[in-house]
DNA sequence: CCATATTTGTAGCCTGTGCTACATTTTAGC
DNA sequence: GCTAAAATGTAGCACAGGCTACAAATATGG
């Protein structure tokens, strides 16, 4: 007993929350990507399965299975080996929000004149960092226009 | 000589480009971060120095170094030890780009009524996603409502 | 049913971004 | 000029997200 600390593992205090900031905003961005595909994957053709997730993804499988495990730990999804991965109630949760904000930055792209396919790619990156209040700022804007009934 | 391959490096080939996609996006974003806020302390302050660098990016000045040698290697910043951090000729470009662009996005969000500090906040994550088309789709948005001048 | 193809899992590597602890160099004050 | 404070550098750890190679399980076609 009493192992010596191997040298530089010294005191470090418990780590409160996770390493901060940007680090942490990425991992959940990828995160929100993940519960929203295996939404929509589940509705359109019944399951989430790996080889889906990593094709739509553009990775790997292996980076799909670590993830999904990640996401697992963190409680929103469930997944056993060789089964369609399915979501808890906060991955569902998660993902309906995830995938009305995805509507909503998409169509006041495209209220702004901004191409289909344009306004797909950069939605996927925006919508990330859109606040509620940009959100609704959003929404008031395709009210205003009388573009598209806004989502939801 | 011939060192025998330690076990799993097998044959490995040269890994193209990087790793892919969001890896490589996020760290892009967080190169265009440091390259715009080098630029704008030496503006400001005439000196962009590691610790500031830290201090306005919220890290500490390990991760600074860290990620001002990695510029270095990429050819966008021309540091010594000890001394302020300049910018190459390809860093002062990339910032002035991204620094256009961040008050594009910033102008364009409080033109939808968004409040400044919030307008301030997502723009520092949106600008990074924001492709050249939505761009002038902004800026001729900023034109149409007759709000501020767009920069530049 | 069985052989083969496909899917899924796992081991182990790399890099980037974060950190603490500690060493070194510069800068400021006296 | 010299000492103390501040800034900068470095060692070494954690963890996330990439990957290739290979192993195991599951699906599919005959
Ligand atoms: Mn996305
Ligand atoms: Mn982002
Ligand atoms: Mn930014
Ligand atoms: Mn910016």
């Amino acid at each position: 007993m009493n192992c010596p600390p191997t040298k530089a593992a010294k005191v470090r205090p418990p780590l409160q929350g996770n390493p901060r900031r940007t680090r942490q905003e990425h991992s959940q961005e990828i995160a929100l990507d993940y519960v929203e595909l295996i939404a929509e994957l589940i509705a359109t053709t019944g399951a989430a399965r790996v080889t889906n997730l990593a094709r739509r993804l553009g990775v790997t499988h292996v980076t799909v299975n670590r993830t999904i495990q990640r996401l697992q730990r963190g409680g929103l999804v469930n997944a056993q080996p060789y089964r369609s991965i399915l979501l808890t109630e906060a991955g569902r949760k998660l993902s309906e929000e995830s995938r009305r904000r995805h509507e909503i930055v998409v169509e006041f792209l495209k209220s702004l004149g901004v191409p289909d396919a344009v306004a797909h790619l950069d939605a996927e990156g925006m919508e990330h960092h859109v606040s509620r209040k940009t959100l609704s700022a959003f929404v008031k804007h395709l009210e205003r226009c009388g573009r598209h009934q806004p989502p939801q």
